[in-house]
DNA sequence: GGATGTTGACATGTGTCACGTGACACAATA
DNA sequence: TATTGTGTCACGTGACACATGTCAACATCC
């Protein structure tokens, strides 16, 4: 049984960068030079993306799930779910909102 | 059955704004002003989202899911499959990115 | 018919952010 | 010693979400 989805999540969900870091970098045997030369990028995005300064970006997420032979939609998930849950902590006035009937 | 996910799709994904013009203003009755006062955002904000100039934020898909009574998720979805899309039509270099396999 | 208000569009400014380049210091290793 | 990897800074650029202010067109009401 799964908890439902109008029970908030306490934690922080996890960052892409957080996964690159702890697991696909170790699985694959990449350092952080080895991924930005993989995917054509510059070292300082995946540094930042591995120390979760940055977002992933579609991009990216294309490009990652190219190298990994995954979907992009895991990383858009997992970056989203942050997004969310930041967007959460930040957000002001929303209890303004009153919801809407059919008209 | 549903298509295979390699296969690309050729059209460009509904954008959240066509989703609000087309079904969510006319069944709610809403006009563009209306919707910025109830979701307690600018005018301006809501226009250019309708005229799909702009995208649906984690903020605004949290505020348009309180209005509407369903989730943010459902707003990001829309949001992201067009940005992915988009990506894939600019994205370059792609293909120099080899599939990797466990080491 | 004129005042008032609502709507949609435009311009402008601001802040944030992804990304690149270049440079520096420090470690570990060949 | 020379090389490679890492973390960090300082730049700069282009996108983009958002607010404010303005303006023309249109409706509505006295």
């Amino acid at each position: 049984m799964s908890i439902p989805n109008t029970i908030k999540r306490q934690a922080r969900p996890t960052h892409p960068g957080e996964m690159l870091r702890e697991d696909f970098l170790p699985d694959f045997k990449l350092t952080v030079s080895g991924l930005a030369m993989a995917l054509g990028v510059s070292r300082q995005t995946i540094n930042e993306l591995v120390h979760e300064r940055r977002a992933v970006s579609p991009e990216m997420a294309i490009r990652l799930s190219r190298l990994f032979g995954n979907t992009p939609e895991f990383w858009l998930n997992a970056q989203r779910a942050v997004d969310l849950w930041d967007a959460n902590q930040t957000i002001t006035n929303v209890e303004k909102i009153t919801p809407l009937k059919f008209a």
